[in-house]
DNA sequence: CACATTTCTTGATCTACATCAATGCAAGGC
DNA sequence: GCCTTGCATTGATGTAGATCAAGAAATGTG
């Protein structure tokens, strides 16, 4: 099974030998989800965690006057799952939704506290991944709070450049928090003034 | 030692004998923090976790323009620290300041990582913290991204009604991401919606 | 290819909130 | 008791970004 890409990404992220990757994963399932399928949606609880091996997911609210605010990407390598909806047993808030047709692996939640409890490099590396969870979450409320429409704009272009080409303008808008017509103008301005520097 | 608060919050939160938490916390440390004084500050590398005792902190970073945006509030019974800087041993970019006079019970770090490599209840508990943490963090980007001042306001006073009498406007008006003198204009709209409801 | 659908752009106007400036007010220091 | 200092209020004005509306590009589909 070291077809799986998610096989490298342990392989290299966590210290774990080889053998026992192989086993842990042989008994896990793919899925293919088309472009617009949900993963999850309002109301139901979550019981899995994805490793994206192929496409794009997002995960957004929606809120009283119907609007989506994406709350994370995860293209390739990434791992995706509403971790307070698995964690608290609780009816989801959010959706997760294929943007491109996507293949992730599906993580059952008790076999993963299963292995974390039997592989102590598993439960360090699940808590590296919460870390770093909370220190995107902290940028970005700093960032709202602090910086305008195109300082986020660019700080997002740092962060997720390749999601920048594969989501139509709209997406980037409802993560950024704007109207995709405000996107639109401020990419002109900065076209714009990239233009006469030069 | 069981004069501590943290003794009964433990007692009540974690599933552990209480002779294993009289144990463990008979080697820790209060710390006074006088008002305005700073637990943390930008640049240091973050070593500890705070247990509120009696007082207040709060967690806030500056910006480029001098501002400060306040990111969270930690009254009696609430864990303070820097997860980021602790975690990964980098500096951090934010400051923890007293409010109020405080007292708080220091949690070295490695002796923390001690504590939940040998008992399970702990280690589960820094999770549960961990997945909190991550539900709040979440809650509060989508209400940036998709509620008026007002409501984030409201929100706020449903969340925090203790913070809300405890610290002057200007504090909870940067945790809301507004000007001082709009968070006046908006409790003087609400003011007047009340009365007029009457 | 032609046609439909989605996405992006541009202009006109509107609005929530920021900024600036002045005044009021309460609390702590001496 | 006065006087500084910090905080809250209020008014006048400015501005980033929203909303509405209409075309223009791009992309997909029979």
């Amino acid at each position: 099974m070291n077809s799986f890409q998610l096989y490298t990404f342990l392989t290299t992220n966590v210290d774990i030998d080889a053998a026992s990757i192989t086993q842990a994963i042989s008994t896990l399932k793919r899925k293919v989800i088309p472009r617009n399928e949900f993963l999850l949606q309002r109301g139901e609880i979550c019981k899995y965690s994805f490793f994206v091996e192929r496409g794009l997911l997002r995960y957004y609210s929606i809120d009283d006057k119907g609007k989506e605010h994406i709350l994370q990407f995860a293209p390739e390598n990434w791992f995706m799952t509403d971790r307070e909806s698995v964690y608290f047993h609780q009816p989801s808030q959010y959706f997760i939704q294929a943007l491109e047709d996507t293949e992730v692996v599906v993580l059952d939640q008790d076999f993963m506290s299963q292995l974390a409890f039997e592989n102590k490099s598993l439960a360090d590396f699940n808590l590296r991944l919460l870390h770093n969870h909370i220190r995107h979450l902290q940028h970005r409320i700093h960032l709202l709070l602090s910086a305008s429409a195109e300082e986020r704009y660019l700080d997002f272009i740092k962060i997720y450049p390749d999601v920048l080409l594969r989501v139509p303008q709209i997406h980037v808008a409802s993560y950024l928090g704007i109207a995709p017509e405000s996107l639109s103008r401020i990419r002109k301005d900065l076209a714009l003034k990239n233009f006469k520097k030069h």
